[in-house]
DNA sequence: AGCGGAACCTGTCGGC
DNA sequence: TGCCGACAGGTTCCGC
């Protein structure tokens, strides 16, 4: 669900409210989604308080006090919601933080894809640490990519949603920035020129800082902390657009499947 | 090493 | 109405 625009906007608002609160105590609802033991979770976890919260990539980093970190993936359906204590719960809440202002913290996942870690060493994370620079930093330059997509025959398409090489980059995104860069996703990644590339570096930084501007993209399950949607969609060129008119062309968005994911662009703009 | 496909889990939608 | 397959914003693992 979440790609780097909805990740950071939902990492906007945790951090408006939640640093300064304490944990009082946690419940989980669905063992899967915590990583390693679940007592030793809401043992360390209980009584520390909630210093700072930050995003990597698609990760949501809560920083606690004594030094230990929670590392959130919120893979599909991943949400969270700050609710007063009374609230029912809800079919889908997985996990529970009671917060000492009499707040709780829930994380709600309908696909239980999301996963928790906790460590005390975030270079140990595994995910995490394997992560690629983020789409602004300076790390990402046309000749860096072209050197990196050397060797690399994997469709443009399928290159950038890999996190190792763009960290936060999804499903949604990658089609808008090829059909704003007129880059095919068919295209193998190593056959591009360094001009190309820098023109897709710029299409992506200009499509993220946009869905950043309107809060990200609901399409379907992705809601923002206070439940309201993002605005995104209202903007997406190609994304979910198959046989609509392509706004520049007037020809026929067309969907692919590239990695068992659908890939959506104009054949006419995208050569 | 690099690549494609299956798996993880639940819900919704469209076709017959 | 009911059943069945396809599909959904992501990542990891496994085999070639």
């Amino acid at each position: 669900m979440p790609e780097l625009p909805e990740v950071q906007t939902i990492v906007n608002e945790l951090a408006e409210n939640l640093p300064g609160s304490t944990i009082s105590s946690c419940r989980i609802l669905r063992e899967s989604i915590v990583q390693g033991d679940q007592t030793r979770f809401r043992r360390i976890v209980k009584n520390k308080l909630i210093q700072k919260i930050e995003r990597r990539g698609k990760y949501i980093i809560f920083s606690l006090s004594s030094d230990f970190w929670i590392v959130v993936h919120l893979r599909m359906t991943g949400k969270f919601v700050l609710q007063p204590n009374s609230r029912q719960p809800q079919k889908h809440d997985r996990v529970v933080f009671y917060l000492s202002n009499h707040q709780k913290l829930i994380y709600s996942d309908v696909r239980c894809f999301g996963t928790f870690d906790l460590t005390d060493d975030l270079q140990e994370c595994r995910g995490l640490n394997q992560l690629g620079p983020d789409p602004w930093s300076e790390e990402v330059t046309a000749a860096r990519l072209k050197k990196e997509l050397t060797n690399r025959k994997i469709p443009i398409k399928t290159a950038l949603l890999d996190q190792k090489i763009i960290a936060g980059l999804g499903n949604i995104y990658a089609s808008e920035i090829l059909f704003d860069a007129g880059v095919n996703p068919i295209i193998a990644a190593n056959s591009l020129s360094e001009r190309k590339l820098s023109v897709i570096i710029r299409s992506m930084r200009k499509i993220l800082n946009l869905a950043l501007q309107y809060n990200g993209t609901s399409i379907s399950d992705y809601r923002r902390v206070d439940d309201k949607q993002g605005t995104f969609q209202n903007f997406l060129k190609v994304y979910g657009k198959a046989d609509q008119k392509c706004l520049n062309c007037s020809s026929q968005i067309v969907k692919i499947t590239q990695n068992q994911r659908s890939t959506f662009l104009c054949p006419t703009c995208q050569k």
